[in-house]
DNA sequence: CGGAGCCTTGAGATTTATCAAGGGTAGTGG
DNA sequence: CCACTACCCTTGATAAATCTCAAGGCTCCG
């Protein structure tokens, strides 16, 4: 099995004892989810922090006309929802794209954690602000981008996270997005997406087959997608070099 | 002068000797932005929390290539950046579309404040927590919404923010945003926006003109731009009624 | 009076969506 | 092992939404 590593971990410099407990609150409870359920739904309540232990989910939102639009990818080692204990209810869901293993943590222990310990407060709060900061640039994505840069940068996004993980095989990974998945997250047709991916295909810069992309040409595909991967704040983590 | 409510005040139960204290870390420090400036520029580094007292503003970013993309809208009582220390430079800057006053507020100081006081935490907290909503709203907008049910949407919001800060006079209200701040909201282009407020005005749902935007029918108004004001989480604020 | 900035309009091009159909593939049950 | 089904990808033709370019008008302000 792969190494569990969360994302946490990629935030501060924890110690080997704060690893320890964090790995211990994370083994706990565990839940499998299968794939195209729901991890929460829109409207439910929240109980617990979700943290993605294996496999790919997204969170989404739909219009009221049933409209869908996939707000964020989920990864291995990705924490949920923070923050959402103050909510009466979730405004959006967690959707399993894949299997997953979701560890279950008890909101009240992480806020004593977090309270006790200066650096994984840290690691909380620099996970937020980096999704909060990957919102903002699929805001900006989504506004300004054509289709096919659409499209670009969300492959460029997906392998520098998996990268991250340590789940990138260079420049081959895993892509269980189907291209109607991508529609809902690029907020295109899953027509136009097709034509889009054979585009970027013929021009050499990707293969996409099966469920694995390969990127053929990384520079290349950046400078299509005008993708710059600060968003993500990589520089900022532990495991940048990695 | 408008009574000074931040938007902290609308998401505790703050006590009376809570608001003095952050009244007065507000009144320390204030600083004033011409209209068309920046209250903090693209990848500079944050040395003060901002807080609108006065004025509109709004979060933006623009890609490599110049293309701009306003992120989100800062109102009076709006908090810029509560949790941005941590970062070395911001990935967006925040502009000026009136001329605003911004309150600075030392990081430490706030940060001080809010350990010692779980109601202002608490208020903080839900301060966050809205804005990512409504991030997560505009993410949906742009990639699900035509384009005129986006400008819909952003009149509607507006409406609802600036009512629940005491800034609506009925159906009307001041909206010092041009048609090509609202294009780079939209994600839309300025003509396209200008013939989409002219289908909104010729349907008889408001009126615009000067800076000041009338709602003639705003249970329409909604349903054309499929807003539901949920996202803004206005029932749970204080001054929901108000 | 002259600019500058903003709004408006028209014509035509481009991008993206829609509708419809066919083909591949993997898993399932007989 | 084969047939079948379900799901996904692919393609073509056409329609609709949005953009681009270009020009003109209005209003406010110096």
């Amino acid at each position: 099995m792969l190494e569990r590593k969360t994302r946490l971990q990629t935030y501060a410099e924890l110690t080997a004892s704060d690893r320890t407990t964090i790995q211990s609150l994370i083994e706990q409870r565990h839940r499998f989810v299968a794939a195209r359920r729901d991890v929460v739904s829109e409207g439910q309540a929240p109980r617990y922090i979700n943290v993605v232990i294996d496999g790919w989910g997204c969170r989404y939102k739909h219009l009221p006309d049933g409209r869908r639009q996939v707000l964020a990818l989920m990864l291995p080692g990705d924490l949920c929802d923070a923050n959402v204990q103050v909510l009466r209810r979730t405004d959006h869901g967690i959707g399993a794209i894949t299997p997953m293993t979701i560890a279950e943590i008890m909101p009240d222990a992480l806020s004593e954690l977090a309270f006790d310990n200066p650096r994984i407060a840290r690691a909380l709060w620099w996970n937020d602000h980096v999704s909060s900061s990957t919102q903002r640039e699929w805001i900006a994505s989504l506004g300004q981008r054509s289709a096919r840069e659409r499209i670009a940068t969300l492959f460029c996004e997906i392998h520098h996270r998996l990268k991250l993980i340590g789940r990138c095989d260079g420049p081959v990974c895993e892509f269980p997005l189907t291209q109607a998945d991508v529609a809902d997250a690029t907020g295109l047709t899953p027509v136009h997406v097709n034509r889009m991916v054979q585009d970027l295909r013929r021009d050499r810069l990707i293969e996409l087959s099966g469920r694995t992309l390969t990127i053929l040409d990384l520079p290349q595909l950046q400078e299509v997608g005008l993708f710059t991967p600060s968003y993500l704040h990589l520089d900022q983590t532990i495991l940048a070099e990695c």
